[in-house]
DNA sequence: TTGACATGCAACCAAAAGGTTGCATTAATT
DNA sequence: AATTAATGCAACCTTTTGGTTGCATGTCAA
């Protein structure tokens, strides 16, 4: 899996955004997802390449409409790997932190 | 908390690779992060900068030294708010897209 | 206090990102 | 066949990003 892709896709506002319209509604159009924001439907068609790049989204043609579906599996797998990390840092970080902090005449 | 600062500064790569080093070894001053990276020290600068603007690094000024601390809480709090909502979408999604897909004379 | 070390600040630059407009293509409708 | 609707493609523009270089500041050591 590509991870920066899906770290670069989700760097954005926008592109959040419309993950978060579809996983209320699964399946839209492009004119659909156009509605409401304010940016052209062009914009719109680069994010969606994006998202649909890193993964995130999964398009299907049928005639002239474009069906958007929200695909969670490469979050899943950053959750997994990625974040799974830090979960066991939590609290070792903070004490080290702390330790430095009292220390304060240390081998500086 | 600035969801969007955490996002943006964990899109870019070297930012990542910094964050895993802090995870190797916690508390590393600039010119032992800067070791190793094909970058300049002030490159590493900004990331750094980056990185406490989303509140993911923790500074400490001793004499001539800054050193740096991993802080997980942020991305804690995007995995239990944001990717916490996938989880549940997981199953749906791909059923709402097989469906479309079987159902290949639907109302297009 | 002089010199070396660790970091800060600022100007600058190229490339990428995010957006626009205009036109082309494809598919449904009448 | 002509019209309308949904989307694709491409050129263009501005701002942001990631990086550089040069110089300044602060701090430790001799």
């Amino acid at each position: 899996m590509e991870a920066d892709a899906v770290f670069k896709a989700l760097a954005d506002a926008s592109r959040r955004d419309l993950l978060d319209r579809l996983f209320d509604r699964n399946g839209q159009t492009l004119g659909e997802l156009t509605k409401g924001l304010a940016m052209s439907r062009q914009a719109v068609t680069k994010h969606l390449a994006i998202l649909e790049a890193a993964n995130l989204v999964i398009t299907l043609r049928r005639g002239r409409k474009k069906f958007h579906y929200l695909n969670p599996v490469p979050i899943q797998l950053i959750a997994a790997r990625w974040i799974g990390k830090y979960d066991e840092a939590r609290a070792a970080a903070l004490v080290d932190l702390k330790r430095e902090l009292e220390n304060d005449d240390g081998q500086g």
